[in-house]
DNA sequence: TTGTATGCGTTATCAT
DNA sequence: ATGATAACGCATACAA
């Protein structure tokens, strides 16, 4: 079963391999003759250019990579969808790696990203310099998405992950919590790092309880996110409002609230970083940070084909807001002091 | 900033060509000498095979093609990852194609996986056999998983949609239930009408509400599933019980319950096809149709390498089970009759 | 064990 | 506008 080359089209149309490409790849020096002719016998015989010779003769795969910790965080699912869909408005094919919030399946999936020669990555990486050394040292245009890694030249689109923390920090305190339970996301990722600091930062600002115990450290997937809920439920003086660092998380934590018969919205408050549909299951529906994934995919690719023409764009941020719905009513009682 | 080739590996490590490459892909005949001097050459300068000129040269790009209809929907996010893992197993790149429940960029993805010479085709196919001719006039090792194809020789991995559904059917009739809406998956899917005739087959047998107006077809994701509850609770004999042929239409179906009122498990049951994480969100919890994804995307592999080594692997019917949790209870004051 | 040379399928260059 | 041919980077058959 060998596959057609481009010489059994070129044979069949009876014009030379050249011809065959030119008609093939668009090329104007074609006469009408030779198109209809080729274009016939690509029809009949089925042909499918082989990408691979085509690739190694040009320089160009036609191909992005996509590095994401976890396709099944629905945020990230989100987002590779927003990518996928906006590089195909440049004829890109999405190359999909994922790092399953591990370094060494990340690790691995530059290194396939850089075998298959893709024309450029967009990741939202975790780690340090030293783990993205590599695919610096490569030159393969490059842009972070989400999460960026520290004291590198490579353009970003991220979320205002401070303001978002800080908004929701805000309307707990004015709600009357005082004691706000904080499931972080795991510091080796600036989102990790931003969004706890930023929740530290508006404890202070609001004067409400800079308790360490208050925090918990998971890893964006739901079992710590459940692991972080029981950790702070446990406790003597137990939180009276939950602020999960990511959906997953929060899922886990809710489910643990479900199974201890505590009402969100009722019996403790709740509010989740990112804004998944999935939140619509729930009655009262949930207080979120939200923002805006798809523009988040857009500009990724946007700045990707930036960097591929040599540009040298800059960096962009995308607000995050407070949504506020059912699960953050006024604190019963009014602040517990 | 030309990539490197083997070329300037060999030069560096001062063999030839020939030699460099055979250390590269783990020939047995090189010498110690020259295994080190290759190896050290390539770590110096940071070497990486190009992956497509080593496809031209062998027939095999260690690449297979994955084409789901929806990475946002979590099943299939679930069923990629299980894909992905697997074919780690195998030294096999995924390459990954979301069709976004529509035709044609399910068309264009098949071309393009054709294109790219994937050593193998894992789909989960909406449409009939003309859809799919080209992938199978081509020959490449195909296999189908969730949803299939009538009329073709290839395997399938797929769940035992009839059983699940069956059971769930006889389980709301046994708490009571006689009006029991059901929002369906698009007809243009295996699944689709597979599950919508074992509800029918269904109701015959148990004796329930055979009524069209119970039947709201939608398309699998969540818009229709709120389409399909709005339709459905809108009638004057409105259904005590909703069932929905996925988790995306099951989302939006709540959704809408919630909007009106409506608590799952006390003013409505509520049974959903396929058991996602977020589901946990649910309180009382949901009943559910449950399947492994996980298996589903190992067998898929699996079969997939057994095409692939030119045998004919039997289709695999996973089994789906009923699992009872709080959505469902008996249907107060017993059946409406 | 090693080196040389050829070919994988395509595009681009150079004539014509 | 077209045809012949070299070249892309690598693996392998063949010679040595």
């Amino acid at each position: 079963m060998r596959s057609l080359t481009i010489k059994d089209v070129a044979e069949k149309a009876g014009v030379s391999v050249g011809t065959a490409s030119r008609v093939l790849s668009g090329h104007p020096a074609t006469s009408q003759e030779a198109r209809t002719a080729v274009s016939d016998a690509v029809k009949e015989l089925g042909f499918r250019p082989n990408a691979q010779a085509r690739s190694l003769r040009k320089t160009t795969t036609q191909t992005i990579g996509l590095v994401l910790p976890d396709v099944r965080n629905p945020f990230f699912a989100d987002l590779a969808h927003a990518v996928e869909q906006r590089a195909r408005d440049f004829e890109y094919l999405t190359l999909f790696g994922n790092a399953n919030e591990d370094a060494e399946q990340q690790d691995r999936y530059f290194d396939i990203m850089l075998t298959q020669r893709v024309d450029g990555l967009i990741a939202a990486p975790r780690g340090n310099l030293a783990d993205l050394q590599a695919v610096l040292d490569s030159g393969v245009p490059t842009v972070f998405v989400d999460r960026v890694i520290a004291n590198t030249k490579v353009p970003s689109v991220t979320p205002d992950n401070a303001t978002g923390i800080q908004e929701a920090v805000r309307h707990l305190t004015g709600q009357g919590h005082r004691r706000i339970g904080y499931i972080a996301g795991p510091q080796s990722t600036s989102t990790g790092r931003e969004r706890l600091a930023a929740y530290k930062d508006a404890l202070t600002e609001t004067h409400a309880d800079d308790d360490g115990a208050l925090i918990f450290l998971g890893d964006f997937q739901s079992a710590s996110g459940a692991a972080g809920a029981r950790h702070l439920l446990e406790q003597q003086d137990p939180p009276t409002a939950l602020l999960a660092a990511d959906s997953l998380m929060s899922i886990g934590a809710i489910a643990v609230c479900n199974e201890r018969g505590l009402a969100i919205g009722a019996d403790i408050a709740f509010v989740a970083y990112d804004d998944i549909e999935a939140f619509t299951l729930l009655n009262p529906a949930l207080t979120v940070i939200a923002h805006d994934v798809n523009a988040m995919g857009r500009f990724a690719v946007d700045l990707l084909t930036q960097v591929i023409a040599g540009e040298t764009p800059e960096s962009v941020i995308l607000p995050s807001r407070l949504i506020i719905r059912g699960s953050t009513p006024p604190l019963p009682g009014g602040p517990t002091q």
